[in-house]
DNA sequence: ACCGCTGTTTGATCTGTGTCAATGCGTCAG
DNA sequence: CTGACGCATTGACACAGATCAAACAGCGGT
């Protein structure tokens, strides 16, 4: 056993039973479309959760993998490093989101997940997801949706990456994380950005003086008002605009 | 039933039970580490081939999704479409990998597959594949695997795309195709590309003329040797060297 | 309240890649 | 054999975003 088990708070029976049954993100994480049984079963397979401070590693490259998480409140990102030390952020993840699901494939993680403020992550061995996924199809089938899902998103970040200009990759990375928040119950409009302009840069393939220079000409044309990582988007349609009507 | 049944080829019984046990790319598709009679279990889900002559669709993004496919023969490109018109290469697939992992999540397909050449598939019921992943363990994981890898794969676009720069992508995308091309029996050295500049440029989020010109100046420099689509890679090191040797 | 640190903004300049344009090569049809 | 078409190469120039640099804001610690 390499994992350090510090930071993994082990729960009592009942508040284990209750985990996925009463947790507000049914809707978005794993339990999915459970019936109320199958959600206990899950209850069951989920050992654990843990806490993990803000700028903490929830793992690392190389690790051995074991589990994936589920993330139950705070904000990570997820990074891949080069042997010449460039880095870049792969994605930003929020509540009822999955982690590590890049470590199934060759039994080690692939990238680094650190926590971007104070989160809570269920710890959901993997073994037993496939073995409870051999029983409750729903689940098992959820299962494959979430992980494509991750595909179709990297899908998204390619083409941002590929063909988009600063100011459309920054309009999209704005209007991807209202809807995320909207989606959670959160203002569609308003929010606190968890990460820095450089980590914004690095998951957009821009440099931090690129990243907010954009911010300021979008508050300068009125889409957004900025005060260091407060946002608020005062134009949604206007920020849509800059993103498909590049053409004419 | 919206799906065209043209092109699809049924299988004698004979041929239909032999199809992955015969099959000699076994070890890089789905049948991988399963017993002879897991083998036979998935030939008779694997439903049938399908030709696919060059430049037709294998699907279309916004079809309704029902199969995946593992590639028999042949070569093909997946992209995706913007609004505005834009579109961009999400990923190159030769014989062995599987395509349409992105459809699961939506029910519909989100990119198009495209031959480069002609190929053949084996069309594999994703419903099918569902059930006896339940009753098989090894295929269960085995496919887990595949997508997990597909999500790999795509963090490695992303860091091509977003911090390495024009000739860094192409060494990287000749030494992925070197790779991919040695694991299936063909030369390290020597191929032939079966897509335009223009795709290459889409795949690697730059212009064909770039894509040229890092052709030519890989050439001047001794490192490969081009011929309109005939690659012969003369310097193996001396282009892995270009990829992590660009910090001092 | 002040210091020091980290992250942000803004400006000036540089450069890699895109854009536009012309030419060249290969293949297929007639 | 010849013309036409798709694709590739090469050159000249423009520009978006990188780089370098300086000043500034916010925040935690003492």
């Amino acid at each position: 056993m390499h994992k350090p088990e510090k930071h993994i708070i082990p729960l009592t029976l009942t508040s284990l039973k209750a985990a996925c049954s009463l947790c507000n993100l049914r809707e978005l994480c794993l339990p999915f479309g459970l019936s109320e049984h199958e959600v206990d079963l899950l209850d069951n397979a989920v050992g654990a959760q843990r806490r993990i401070k803000r700028q903490q590693h929830l793992y690392r490259a190389g690790e051995n993998f074991e589990s994936i998480y589920a993330i139950r409140s705070g904000f990570f990102k997820t990074d891949v490093l080069l042997e010449d030390g460039r880095n870049q952020v792969t994605g930003f993840q929020m509540a009822g989101e999955i982690l590590g699901m890049d470590g199934i494939s060759g039994e080690a993680h692939t990238c680094n997940a650190v926590a971007l403020e104070d989160s809570e992550v269920c710890i959901i061995p993997f073994s037993q997801l496939e073995t409870l996924s051999r029983e409750i199809k729903t689940l098992q089938h959820h299962f494959h949706k979430v992980m494509s899902r991750e595909i179709v998103r990297d899908h998204g970040v390619m083409m941002l990456l590929g063909t988009m200009r600063a100011e459309e990759r920054l309009a999209a990375f704005l209007l991807n994380l209202s809807q995320r928040f909207t989606a959670r119950g959160y203002s569609p409009a308003e929010f606190h950005l968890r990460m820095t302009r450089d980590e914004i840069g690095s998951y957009l393939g821009l440099k931090l003086e690129t990243v907010s220079r954009a911010f300021s000409h979008f508050q300068e044309d009125g889409l957004i008002s900025v005060q260091q990582k407060h946002i608020v988007i005062l134009d949604h349609a206007g920020l849509k605009d800059l993103l498909n009507h590049q053409l004419g």
